[in-house]
RNA sequence: UGACCCAUGGUGUAAUUGGCAACACGUCUGGUUUUGGUCCAGAAGAGUUUAGGUUCGAGCCCUAAUGGGUCAACCA
């Protein structure tokens, strides 16, 4: 059986993955020495989310796959949106997901003096002018898709005077905006990004590394491809939104490259996920509005909210695999995502008893006072991890939706004058229901045969249900936050003319303060993830404190007892 | 009067490179089960955007059309 299942697991035909194909066919012809070198390049300007995850994935994965490397790389390149205070977290985050890019740690802002030099290079072949004239008129002369544009009056330039100007702007003698330095390329192309594109703007601004070094910052187009090139990066994979920059990237490398080795850039679509918002900056209001309580809050997309919320490494790279790297862009269903993790986290998760929605149950025949131990197993999936002891007591809490007082026919659980196991103990027999003045049901009695320790019946009878339960007095009382999606709508992300605020789903998060676990968790450290038997993965917030543990639902089981009742 | 990219069940991907469309998720049945979980067995669901062409044969090749997307930041 095992070995069939392995078979089937090794033959299951993989999503395809288009990079991994063209990749493979650069190093069979033998380019650039056969080497494979990727870089994951971020912008330091905000927190990772699970559409990173996917490019982190796709840049170290192709290394990993065929036995190359991956650079880390923060695109620093406009110190106006930047802070050192997101490179903290991405680097936090890549490491999590299992990634390492060793010693090969760059900024873009490291290559300024050589991107600064290749431009003075670029002056002195007459392929690089200063433009004085202000941005509005640049955009005018740019034209339009349809429309060629025109030429500068300042195209023609000297080449003495293009220096001159380009090591006065350098200096600081221009204010913000005064000059710009561009590219000649050609202003009539039917590509909008090869009409003399900026290669510097003047931006009088801290930088978050360079300090006050610099008054003059290099252009996207132009320090990303060379960057990739004094990195000695093979393959510069990106999202879909750069393939029309993909001409301008290999003019740059063409005027500049000195031998064979050229960077290639390939471009794949990147990930929309169902019911989840991308746009970095509605996440910001997010926290800003104190809408969620932080780029970690776990109903958030970003790692740190997805590590907190109880998602694996594993599974969200297993995720991306099943998913593949195309270019035709789609919509995943976020159900793909939960399945990934939850497929982890069920060979992973300590099985544990929890209840989450406390009904108090008195065994009215067993003794006052005694507390004995049941044996429970810890992972079904996997006979190493043992057992525990959970005490079992005269008072117990089951799960309130577990009892009902008039049961329909498919209601395998509680109901008055009904046997049920308690999972790990006794078969127990519900004898009366007790409620206040208001008719709610506070308590149950049932009484409960000894001969049926460990859950087992010596006459063979059988009981069609199991109940997770905890003693009600020898637990632990924790809280318990339970999480669903954030937006009630399918593509939050698409709906631009609408306010994300209007798609937020109102029961998001749901607070439970007064839950009930077996003592054996009393020890778990934050995000150690369980599984509470019958309700779910859960994992221990990593704030919990130690006189209440706080606990987080990572995914609810699948659970259709609803409909096979109906 | 533009350039470039994309197009297969509800969703994401396959199809030995031209040989009667497969896998995963989701949905639904049934079985096992000390979790209505897991696991196992099974079902429904597309004839591949359209029209031509090449071919004995096309989801794969060619042409055109249609639909969708990207590009006109001194952002990345």
């Amino acid at each position: 059986m095992s070995e069939n299942n392995v078979d089937n697991g090794a033959n299951a035909p993989k999503a395809r993955n288009f990079v991994y194909e063209l990749v493979e066919k650069d190093v069979m012809e033998g380019k650039n020495g056969k080497r494979v070198h990727t870089r994951f390049p971020p912008e330091p300007n905000g927190y990772l989310h699970i559409g990173h995850a996917k490019a982190i994935i796709v840049d170290f994965g192709t290394a990993e796959k065929f036995g190359g490397k991956c650079n880390l790389r923060f695109d620093d390149t406009n110190p106006v949106k930047e802070d050192v205070e997101y490179v903290d977290s991405i680097q936090e985050d890549i490491r999590w997901l299992g990634f390492d890019w060793e010693d090969r740690l760059y900024y873009a802002s490291d290559f300024f003096e050589q991107l600064y030099e290749f431009a003075v290079r670029l002056i002195k072949q007459g392929k690089a002018y200063i433009d004085d004239q202000p941005a509005e008129l640049i955009s005018q002369q740019r034209g339009t898709p349809t429309r060629p544009g025109t030429e500068s009056p300042y195209r023609s330039r000297s080449i003495e005077e293009n220096l001159d100007l380009f090591a006065r702007m350098r200096k600081g003698e221009f204010p913000n905006g005064a000059r710009v330095l561009r590219a000649k390329v050609d202003m009539a192309s039917p590509n909008m990004h090869m009409r003399d594109p900026l290669m510097y703007r003047i931006l009088h601004q801290a930088h978050h590394r360079t300090g006050n070094e610099w008054c003059i910052y290099p252009m996207y187009d132009y320090a990303h491809g060379q960057c990739d090139y004094f990195e000695g990066i093979t393959h510069s994979l990106c999202t879909l939104e750069f393939e029309v920059h993909r001409p301008l990237y290999e003019w740059f490398v063409e005027q500049l490259s000195e031998s064979d080795y050229r960077p290639r850039q390939i471009e794949f679509s990147r990930l929309n996920l169902t019911y989840t918002m991308m746009s970095k900056r509605n996440l910001l209001s997010l926290v800003q509005e104190n809408l969620v309580s932080g780029w970690d809050d776990p109903r958030m997309p970003t790692l740190s909210g997805m590590r907190r919320r109880g998602y694996t490494p594993t599974g969200i790279r297993s995720f991306v695999e099943k998913m593949g790297v195309t270019k035709t862009k789609g919509m995943v269903d976020l159900a793909m995502l939960e399945h990934a993790v939850r497929e982890d986290l069920n060979k992973k998760a300590s099985r544990v008893m929890g209840v989450i929605d406390p009904l108090k149950v008195v065994i009215t025949n067993y003794p006052e006072g005694q507390v004995e131990m049941v044996s429970a197993v810890n992972n079904h999936e996997d006979e190493s991890a043992g057992r525990r002891d959970v005490p079992f007591t005269r008072e117990l809490y089951i799960e309130r939706e577990d009892f009902m007082e008039d049961a329909p026919k498919k209601f395998f659980r509680l109901a008055p004058g009904v046997e049920v196991r308690l999972k790990y103990a006794y078969y127990a027999t519900c004898t009366d229901v007790i409620k206040n003045d208001q008719g709610e049901i506070v308590e149950l009695h049932c009484t409960y045969d000894p001969a049926t320790k460990g859950g087992n019946s010596p006459d063979g009878r059988k009981v069609k249900g199991t109940l997770h339960w905890v003693s009600a007095t020898e637990s632990l009382e924790v809280e318990v936050r339970l999480y669903d999606r954030l937006f009630n709508v399918e593509d939050p992300s698409s709906e631009k003319d609408r306010d994300f605020r209007e798609m937020l789903n109102p029961d998001s998060l749901e607070i439970r303060s007064k839950c009930y676990i077996e003592p054996s968790v009393k020890n778990a450290k934050p995000l150690d993830a369980f599984q509470f038997e019958r309700l779910g993965y859960f994992n221990v917030d990593k704030d919990s404190s130690g006189e209440k543990m706080v606990f987080n639902r990572t995914a609810s089981l699948r659970d259709n007892w609803g409909k096979k009742m109906g």
